[in-house]
This record gives structure tokens, sequence and C-alpha cells, in this order.
RNA sequence: GGCCCAUUCGUCUAUCGGUUAGGACGCCAGAUUUUCAUUCUGGAAAGAGGAGUUCGACUCUCCUAUGGGCUGCCA
């Protein structure tokens, strides 16, 4: 690592939702940055005007809002080396690409996009799969290379639309060393002579994404390895502006769960998980379901993602946002793709509940579910089904014969278990706890015991019937920590609705 | 097709030439529990294949296979 001060940048394209993908390549960076004590930047890269997606940036933003992953510099936070948008720096690129023009490293280019597809027609046609734009088809193309210089000025200065092409050398052996991969080499034979400047006056990607690495002093670049195959372009990109390149990371990409591919946006809905971080609607009103809307904690999502594709190289798996900055390191990131594990990731969330305090869990279940009971009640339900729920959600199922008494009785469910003498047990035991003012569960307990060695009983003959008048159900908490909760009046009343039932 | 990248249990992964190849999720079995869940214990489960290098390879090199990415005036 050089002393250089660290500033990395996650850099999306505001066409669409960001997937989970995209949070980790920022998740990676932040924890990055925190690390180092460097600088986290979000820039928007939108020179696309025409996959322009109206909220896609606030979604963006938003989204790593709720992750707790905070930007130093960008859009709407500012900074010193702003704007954060590229459309709002769109007067600084002309004179870049116009620069490598001057010094012979690019070249205007007046082929227009229905002729480039012909000619990759044509090339297909006479059997060859790909028709690239370089070292040796330039010359049979309509460019300031091919054409008099006259006719190149007339063009200009006619305002006839061009764009400038990036002019790659002849094989040359591009190198870098990529901080996870390790040293990559490509020869520039194999490259193409990339648009850098479009004819809408707007820069390419790789225009815009290196001139504002440069300006915005980025350290490190850490992102997809989809872009792999462009780095070595970039890295002559820097050489020809006689700049110093940041250093290259190339983050492995999320799988499909099942077969193979990269994770997509319908995999979500065929898999049935999230493929993105917090809801999003399409313009035809299309619902993507996110990671916070399911229920998920933040901070569980985060650990999750955290671990598709890192880890810290000890046995520990749970970590909060402030340990991963602490134990992250880049070294320690994979090199192949991960596939993404919807049950993992269950786990980690359900982890999360049980280590949340009771009256968190309360004050949270508050949100989702309007109800009268006090916030010290609802703790006390939390405490008794946490360990039965994954998600907040959950605790009102599974714990819903707390929060109101039973209305429908399905006898068939403990019908095996209900002998002739269970209902005057029953009635036995119901006069017991009516005699009896303290309703303690430890103490409830100790009676019952009492009571079923006196009848010579077992334990399960009177309890699962008494589980079942009181609510409803055979499964559920401890049944005198049910008591204890509902007190004396609710359960006698329950006594008389669950035993009705059975009459029946 | 071309170029680049990758390859350890089903999945996420540890191992940085010498290990009974470790952990986690999931799965199976048992124990605890009135029940379900939890918890605990145990179990099945892996180095893609082939050549080298080496006293010794999961680890280094090469080839093959497989998977992935890129191959746009998209990012």
């Amino acid at each position: 690592m050089s002393d250089k001060e660290v500033r990395v940048r996650f850099a999306p394209s505001p066409t669409g939702p960001l997937h989970i993908g995209g949070v980790r390549t920022a998740l990676y960076n932040y924890l990055f940055a925190k690390k180092y004590n460097g600088t986290f930047i979000i820039r928007i890269e939108d020179t696309d005007q025409t996959r322009f997606v109206p909220g896609a940036q606030d979604y963006i933003m938003e989204s790593l809002k709720w992750c707790h992953i905070n930007p130093t510099e960008g859009p709407g936070i500012g900074g010193d080396y702003g704007p954060y948008i590229q459309s709002e720096r769109k007067e600084m690129y002309g004179p870049y690409a116009e620069e490598l023009v001057t010094n012979g490293k690019a070249y205007y280019a007046f082929d227009t996009p229905e002729e480039l597809d012909a000619v990759r027609e044509a090339a297909k046609e006479m059997g060859m799969h790909n028709w690239q734009y370089n070292t040796v088809t330039r010359m049979s193309m309509k460019n300031a290379l091919t054409l008099p210089a006259d006719e190149v000025k007339r063009k200009l200065e006619n305002g006839d639309p061009y764009v400038i092409r990036m002019k790659m050398p002849r094989n040359e052996e591009v190198r870098f060393e990529d901080m996870i991969r390790g040293w990559v080499s490509v020869n520039t034979n194999n490259l193409d002579d990339k648009v850098l400047f479009k004819s809408d006056g707007m820069p390419t990607y790789h225009l815009a994404n290196i001139v504002d690495d440069h300006t915005m002093k980025i350290s490190h670049v850490i992102r997809g390895e989809e872009w792999l195959p462009s780095a070595p372009m970039h890295i002559l990109l820097y050489q020809y502006f006689g700049w110093e390149a940041p250093q290259f990371a190339h983050l492995p990409l999320l799988l499909k769960p099942d077969g193979n591919g990269k994770l997509s946006k319908r995999d979500g809905d065929r898999l049935g998980f999230p493929v993105f971080p917090i809801d999003w609607y399409t313009a035809e009103g299309e619902k993507f379901t996110g990671y916070r809307e399911e229920g998920y904690f933040p901070e569980a999502f985060v650990n999750m993602l955290a671990f598709l594709g890192w880890n810290p190289g000890t046995h520990q798996e749970l970590f909060t946002l402030k340990e991963l900055e602490e134990a992250f390191t880049i070294e320690k990131v994979g090199k192949s793709g991960s596939k993404f594990d919807a049950d993992k990731t269950r786990w980690f969330q359900q982890q999360y509940l049980r280590n949340t305090a009771d009256t968190e869990l309360a004050t949270q279940l508050k949100e989702i579910m309007p109800t009268d009971m006090p916030l010290d009640r609802l703790a006390t339900v939390c405490r008794l089904v946490k360990e039965r729920a994954t998600f907040v959600k959950d605790i009102i199922t599974e714990g819903s014969f707390l929060f109101n008494t039973p209305d429908t009785y399905d006898f068939s469910i403990i019908s095996k278990k209900w002998k002739d003498n269970t209902a005057a047990l029953l009635t036995e035991w119901k006069e017991v706890l009516a005699a009896e003012s303290n309703f303690e569960a430890a103490h409830l307990e100790g009676k019952f015991k009492v009571f079923v060695e006196e009848k010579g009983v077992g334990i399960g003959q009177v309890l699962l019937p008494y589980r079942y008048v009181l609510t409803a159900s055979m499964t559920g908490p401890s049944m005198f920590e049910v008591s204890e909760f509902l007190g004396k009046e609710e359960c006698l009343k329950r006594f008389e609705l669950g035993m009705k039932s059975v009459q029946q």
C-alpha cells in the first residue's frame, strides 16, 4: 500500500435499481476507505442519456443509506471535487479528448452508427464472429486517418457528427498489477479503437471514468470483474495523458444460486429471494422486492454481503460494520465468483434477530403492527418467541395467541391425544389455577408438577391439552410463561372457550 | 469465434510445499424439551482431469476440460 491518501469511489450508473452485487462493490469500497482512514466517494455515471431512469439515483443513495454505507463525498453530500454527477461535468471532458487528438493518441471518426452496423453485419456474413474498429480496419473507415485533411476540416466546420476514437497502438503488451488477481497482461492487437467521445457531446464511460478518477484523485479503483477486459485500455489512457494510474482491484462476480451466469434482475422472483436492497417499482408499475421490505436488518444484510467473496481468515462470521471496517483487507477477497446462498442469508438474519434486545424488537414490532399493548408487554412477547422467529414479522404469527384470544379451535389437531379422562383432568387443573393468586411461571410450573404427581399421570397428558385450550395450538413457548403472560383472568376465560370447542 | 479471468464438500470458504484437508449454511441421526423451535452431540460430504517441477504437491508450471466475463457512439 502506498502512503498516498486513500480515496476510493463507487460509480454506479442510474440506469435502474442497484442490485446486491452493486451494493457489495459499494461496501468493499467503503470498508477499504474506512480501513485506511480514507475517503469514500459516490459518483453518478450518467453519460448515457438514453438509458437514464428517473428515480434510480435516489434509489441508489437510499439503498446505501439503509446499509449505513455512508459516503464522505458525493451528490447531495458535497466535497471539494464536485460535481459528482458526470452530466454536470459535461464541459470538462471535451478538452481532454481534444488533447489526445492533438497528441496523435486519438482521432476523429465520421462513420455513422448505421454504417458501422452494416460493416459488422457484412463481416458476420463472411464468417467473422466479431468485427472491431482497430489498427487494421480503421484504415478502411471514414476517419481523420483516411480522409484528406481538408475534408476532415470541412466536416468539422460543417458541424457533421463525429466521434473521437482512441488510437490503439499496434502489438504492444499492456501490463498492470491487479490487487486481487496479480499481473494481468494483454496485447494491444486484441484491443479496439474505443469511442472516447460521442457524437452527442458526451464522453463514454472510458474517458469520463479516467478523467474523473484522475481529477478526483482516486487512489484505488475497486470495481466488478466485468471491467477487467477494459482495464488495459484504461491503463493506456492514463499513459496517454501522462497521469499516474490508480491501483486496480477487480472483484469476482455474484452468480446465480442455481445453474450458472451472473446474478440478474429477474433471478429474485424466480428463485424466491430479493436481488435488490430495497423495493423498486418500474415505470410500468412492476415491483421488485427488497431486503429491507422483506424484513432483513441492514446489519445482517451487510454482514452477509461482506462474506460473499471475502472472509477474515478466522472462524468468526458475525461482524458489525465497525468490526468489518477493522477486519477488511483486499488481500482476503477471493478470485472466483460466488453463488448467492439464500439459506445462509436467512441464517445471518436469524442470528441478528436473536442478538437484538427485546425492547428494541418490541419497538420495531410496534412499527409494523398497530397495537395497544404496552412496550414492556410486547418485549415479553419478543422474549418468548424470538427463538422461533427469523424476522420481526414472524413474532406476529409465532406469538399470535399472545396478542389475541384464539377465535377458532381445530379439535382434530389434538384429538389423538385427547383421552377419556382428559376433560376431567383439565377441569381439575383449571380449579387449581382458579384458586391460585401467584401466576409467576416458575411457581405455576411447581404447582403443575405436584398436580400431575398427585394424579399419577404423565406431564404430556395434561400439558398438551392445557396448551390446546389456551392457545388453540400444539406448539409454542413454555406454557407456564404463556400463562403468566396472559394472567389468571384471561387463562380462565380461554379454558371455557377451549373446552367448549372440544365438546362439539 | 477471439481475448481475459477463474476452478477445494451441494453452497460460502480456510489452507500461503509436509494437515486425519478445518469452519459455516443446508442436509441426516441422536440427546435435551409437554410440543414446535432453540440448544448440544455425532454423521455423510471436497482439492475438475492429465502431465511435469520436487524427497514431498490442493498449494508452483504447462496442457485439456468446465464455468464466467468482455467483445456497442451501454455502463
